[in-house]
DNA sequence: GCCATCATGGACCGATCAGTCAAAGATACT
DNA sequence: AGTATCTTTGACTGATCGGTCCATGATGGC
């Protein structure tokens, strides 16, 4: 019964992405994203093609919904790299609070079944990965604190940004969860502090 | 064909441990454990009773062996906190880089998945989560920073463990994993001198 | 040495998986 | 208005899932 689109494409893609960001893809059956959707199977297949297809669309929506709130966070503080990050935490926190939405992060969750994804997703994940580390990074950059420092620092603030998804998704109270955010800042801006000093 | 067990329980426990470990909970069929520890199907209900227990069972397991070693390394070093996680690391580092066993850790694997767990299963995870924090706390309680300051501590190790565990399964290399160590030890000493110095 | 007991392997079960396909109907172009 | 093109629905396929069951045969107690 159609002949055009029945459905807005991307709001379907919103659904699924909360299905795999719940249940993994693994646990995430074509019944349960079609039952998420609205859509039968010949919709989901013509549209987003396969369910390894539509993992990928909604990694990549993922990615884009809530890359810009991180590049926001990011960039708000231009000079002041310490409270570029703790911004960030503050985007990543206020969405593990969110009750609306899964718990944890869909990037986190995939990169835990990373082996047992095929190999284009899997390098997928990693590049969304390497995206978030060059984000950080652009906005230590403004630091005088060696370079190499800098690339770990910003490792380092992803690491602990994949932690908290993964410790939100267990259970631990949101106050744990700050308190962890808080203890990587000062991570982040001692190390600045000493590294400048000694090369001041 | 038998009378008595053929097999040793124990090292089929940890060849299932393995598969639990590499692929998760949900990809982890009953015939990859099957052909994996070598019993069949009967073998497996009849000594371990089901998919559900047996992955409690490798769960303990996983527990006993890597929590003796972490154990070991937190009391190595009494009085001085930050050797104790120091040590805490390298074990982990040396078990994320030991070739002949999967990636990762079977704990944040499962933690990841934990909202597709069973209920009880779920809260095993917790439980193995929490004695891992309180482990690294007592590692921290001969400090003589205020105690909630080291409770924060406890669960930022656990927190970039978990990171770290997460991370090599994207195959981040190992000496960026040993530099987020690295951080997350300075954060330990720093806020530790901090706090005392503060307290004295 | 006989027999009750038990572990083993493999067949089997219903459920569910991802993916395919054809019938049916709605649209847009001519 | 007629027709070609497209989407949608839902039934269907073969594979695989976790779990059960039973015939087989080895064991140990008596």
């Amino acid at each position: 019964m159609s002949g055009r689109k029945q459905f807005d494409v991307g709001a379907a893609l919103d659904q699924a992405m909360r299905v795999f960001w719940q249940r993994g893809y693994a646990d995430a059956s074509l019944d349960a994203l079609g039952a998420a959707t609205g859509l039968g199977r010949g919709s989901l297949y013509g549209a987003f093609g396969g369910k390894d297809a539509l993992f990928r669309q909604c990694l990549d929506r993922y990615a884009t919904t809530y890359g810009a709130q991180y590049e926001q966070a990011l960039t708000a503080h231009p000079g002041d790299p310490v409270r570029a990050v703790e911004a960030f935490f503050d985007v990543v926190l206020a969405r593990i609070a969110d009750p609306s939405v899964p718990a944890g992060c869909l990037i986190a969750q995939s990169a835990a079944q990373s082996p047992t994804l095929k190999e284009d997703n899997s390098a997928h994940v990693r590049a969304l990965l390497d995206t978030q580390r060059r984000r950080v990074r652009a906005a230590l950059a403004g630091s005088s604190a060696d370079p190499h420092v800098l690339d770990e620092l910003a490792t380092f603030v992803v690491a602990v940004n994949q932690s908290l998804a993964l410790l939100s998704r267990t259970g631990t109270p949101d106050a744990e969860l700050r308190s962890v955010a808080r203890l990587a800042c000062t991570t982040v801006a001692d190390t600045l502090t000493r590294t400048t000093a000694v090369q001041n």
